[in-house]
DNA sequence: TATTATTTGTTTGTAGACAAACAAGTTTAG
DNA sequence: CTAAACTTGTTTGTCTACAAACAAATAATA
């Protein structure tokens, strides 16, 4: 009787590690189908979350998207260098600049909507109907 | 009746999006477990790979860790800056070098391994323990 | 054997991700 | 009303992550 060894630590059945895995094979679906429009997730999530708001300060749109101050920094920066958002300074408050999407980015976001439900039914096409929906669910419920 | 609407695309239900936040969730736990041991998730992948396969080349620790020759490389150079690998040359390659744990890295990566479990235990933590089976299960499926 | 193809590792460049420290503006509480 | 506390956005620095281009070594094949 030796029922009280210890599993081995496997570093491929962690959680940390599949979704690290899970999270790169999405990105690269993901770039996969977007890449003639060169959009990165991250541009891509600011722009659907801008799209929906109408208007948004910097910090707000970086809470609304699960970025913090400095990495939405960079991905406004960058979107706003392409022309896609344009900002306004905020009436009521000076330390804030109001962005929306520009005509350009309008048109970028109602193409590009598509084919990301496109990435998403791809990403989750490895498992069945049942089992998509149980995944969503758990996952939901870690992040 | 109406019932052939679209549903809206909502960002917060997109896998991508929720497997970057649980990503997201896990790096941080991972960070306050491991702070004073100044080991970040992939570092500790690559320490654990090694300890695992005893002697390792660069670029098949990357394949083991899921890391790029790029991302592996700084990785590495890392780790061997805090002497906690070593390396040789491999004698029938001369392209490779061989990597194995330092005496230091050996006691880190022991030392460690209990909290490495606390970790994935606290990540899973919000899932009953059928949940947590489940979702280990599908996840697997996506990476 | 000579050529071609593959593998190993490096470098450069771009893009997230976040900590820490900061200035400037705004809110709250004493 | 004033001082303290918080918010907004920036900057710097470290660490993934990966594409692309490359040199050197090795393996495969014509």
């Amino acid at each position: 009787m030796n029922s009280n060894t210890k599993p081995p630590y496997v570093l491929e059945d962690q959680v940390g590690h599949l979704l690290r895995r899970a999270n790169q094979r999405h990105t690269a679906i993901f770039f996969e189908g977007l890449n003639d429009q060169q959009l990165t997730p991250t541009q891509f999530a600011a722009l659907a979350k801008i799209n929906d708001e109408t208007e948004v300060s910097q910090n707000r749109l970086g809470r609304l998207t699960a970025m913090d101050p400095a990495t939405i920094q960079g991905v406004v920066k960058r979107l706003l260098e392409r022309a896609l958002i344009q900002a306004r300074p905020d009436p009521s408050d000076r330390r804030r600049s109001l962005w929306r999407l520009s005509p350009a980015g309008k048109r970028l976001i109602r193409r590009v909507i598509p084919i990301a439900e496109r990435i998403t039914a791809e990403t989750l096409a490895p498992l069945g109907n049942r089992e998509q929906k149980t995944f969503l669910n758990l996952l939901k419920k870690l992040s």
